[in-house]
DNA sequence: AGCGGAAAAATTGTATACAATATACGTGTA
DNA sequence: TACACGTATATTGTATACAATTTTTCCGCT
């Protein structure tokens, strides 16, 4: 499955190509019954169509398409950061608020997608509403797939990075107003969504 | 699969609740192949949960889980009118009014799912967001087979849902303010999350 | 009786064979 | 030459057999 995302991230694929099981099966070298569920996935990760007897056919995926996809994650995880205001303990803030800052000083050279992933699943949890956990969930996957392979070779990125996480972490710490914590998550999903899409483009050119 | 998820609405199996591949097979009467992709398909719209040589467990399905599927199609489906007032061509709109009236003037003994499926289409498409659209007509799947399970008995429903629909189309007619459009359909979703819970609550006891 | 481990059973993961269906092509006719 | 139809082919849909893995059971040991 990670194969067939990976590859058509890259550019391996390009839209509107048509992919056979068949032809599946002889890239990944597994029998078609593991290939028909990676592409059922891909189907409702929205990345391929699936019409009968025709194949696979890929969506176009570019800039365009990546910044759509972080609009409805943004969606998602604002409305998460709204709910989640008031919700996440001090102590677990704090801790939070301390992984950034060390990350800061240290000049942003490690990326430590797991720390992000962690403030992000946080707040996603405090929610309360588990079906905004599982949406929130499904479009992680897809984003670290395309962290992994759009690479955010500028390093530089990381400390700005660190710098929207914390304003948003003392927002949800000392909530002035509910949707404080949830504007400074829009600024940073728009900023990330940005960014993810000029390395995209970096790396298609 | 809509047999699966059919069972799991109408309460035949109940929050975790165990069902193994062979059981599914035996019920279903097709072979373990197409079990496996309903099943796989089921764990992707969060009915269950699938663990490896555990079987597929149902995860709890009521009125509170209802509501939280509601608030998330809200979520994309307010952002989609958004998007869209402004872009959707007058004729379009006025034929949709229409329909409503038409609805209203019958005394809503037709509930007319179409109808309604038309206008929440029109409007996602108009949103200009693909993956938008294609997360929205993923619940739209959810709903649908909700709404066929729970009926909806309550014919006098329909015809205050006309009126919302109404609401919505006016004001994307005339947009006065970009959010007019998608604060109605809110007000209108949340209508609906709460009738969908009643009808579920009722059919339950 | 309690615990550890090994064998057995249950269950999912994968491969392959067969059936159904849609597409493509070629042939015959107007 | 254009079109209709039928057959051949390609492709997906389904069933089943086998492999891998996990869970359960049961027996022996302490």
């Amino acid at each position: 499955m990670r194969g067939l995302l990976t590859g058509l991230l890259k550019g391996e694929w390009s839209g509107g190509a048509r992919l056979t099981e068949a032809e599946a099966v002889e890239c990944f070298g597994v029998s078609r019954t593991p290939v028909r569920e990676a592409l059922l996935e891909l189907q409702g990760l929205g990345f391929i169509e699936l019409r009968r007897n025709c194949g696979a056919i890929f969506l176009a995926f570019g800039p365009e398409e990546l910044q759509e996809i972080y609009a409805v994650r943004a969606l998602l995880e604002v409305e998460a950061t709204r709910l989640a205001t008031g919700k996440i303990s001090k102590p677990v803030v704090e801790r939070l608020i301390e992984g950034f800052l060390r990350i800061k000083e240290s000049g942003g050279i490690d990326p430590d997608w797991e720390l992000d992933r962690t403030l992000h699943r946080t707040i996603a949890d405090a929610s309360g509403n588990r079906r905004l956990i599982l949406e929130i969930s499904r479009y992680g996957e897809v984003i670290q797939t395309v962290r992994e392979i759009v690479g955010e070779q500028d390093t530089s990125i990381h400390e700005t990075t660190a710098d929207e996480h914390l304003e948003i972490l003392e927002a949800l710490r000392d909530p002035q107003d509910r949707g404080d914590a949830a504007a400074a998550m829009d600024r940073h999903l728009k900023q990330a969504a940005h960014s993810a899409a000029n390395a995209l483009r970096k790396m298609r050119k």
